[in-house]
DNA sequence: TCCGTTACGGTTGAA
DNA sequence: TGTTCAACCGTAACG
């Protein structure tokens, strides 16, 4: 297998899952069952952060002088992972993981635009999205490449206007919500399957 | 043996 | 409501 991996190029390689020795690691059985045990015999979720305190240990065995091998090894951890955690925690000071997710505020939605969008609405209470859409590329404010789809001119109007009064909720609402919610995904997270596992 | 880098399959969430 | 797509994840392997 070696010998293959080494004798054709990266690009030609087969396929990571086929690489695997026997496909891809071994799997945990977890609540989600998406468990994976890595060469290391470390517990892992693909496509998920590794929790915040093994992120944590990586970077305080660092800090006491450890090397990375050796944290790999202890942590069951990815060297590429180690060094990934610590270059990021040198170049941020933090070992939380970016953002995942999302994707790029589509441009179009200028504060200029969104001037327009508000005034046709504070002159026009009643007027629809697409209408302001439409008035938009009308008055040559936008052109079609650059004038905001409805929903983003519906997005910017909630933002702006508040949308309707019994959907708002205060902060401290939102916060205990999230709060909750972080707490019933850490059960059913990588975190809540290691949490007994990793007592280093 | 160590470690930086990279291709890969996977997850996530805003648009 | 469902789909798309870009950003991120950790892994294994290369050099």
């Amino acid at each position: 297998m070696s010998a293959l991996a080494g004798s054709i190029p990266r690009m030609m390689r087969p396929t990571l899952a086929q690489n695997y020795r026997g496909g891809f690691p071994l799997e945990v059985s977890t609540p989600l069952g998406q468990g994976r045990v890595n060469q290391l015999g470390g517990v892992f979720i693909n496509g998920r952060p590794l929790p915040n305190h093994i992120r944590h240990k990586i970077v305080e065995m660092a800090h006491h002088g450890v090397r990375p091998c050796v944290i790999s090894r202890q942590l069951r951890v990815s060297h590429g992972c180690v060094s990934k955690i610590l270059c990021r925690y040198q170049e941020t000071g933090s070992i939380r993981p970016g953002a995942i997710g999302g994707s790029k505020p589509k441009q179009g939605a200028t504060p200029d635009i969104e001037k327009h969008i508000e005034d046709y609405k504070r002159h026009s209470p009643a007027m629809f999205s697409w209408e302001i859409r439409d008035r938009l590329l009308k008055e040559g404010i936008c052109d079609r490449n650059t004038v905001p789809s409805v929903s983003a001119i519906s997005r910017i109007l909630r933002s702006k206007f508040g949308g309707k009064c019994d959907e708002e909720e205060d902060e401290e609402e939102l916060e205990k919500k999230e709060l909750e919610e972080s707490e019933r995904r850490a059960k059913h997270s990588i975190e809540g399957i290691l949490g007994d596992r990793c007592e280093y």
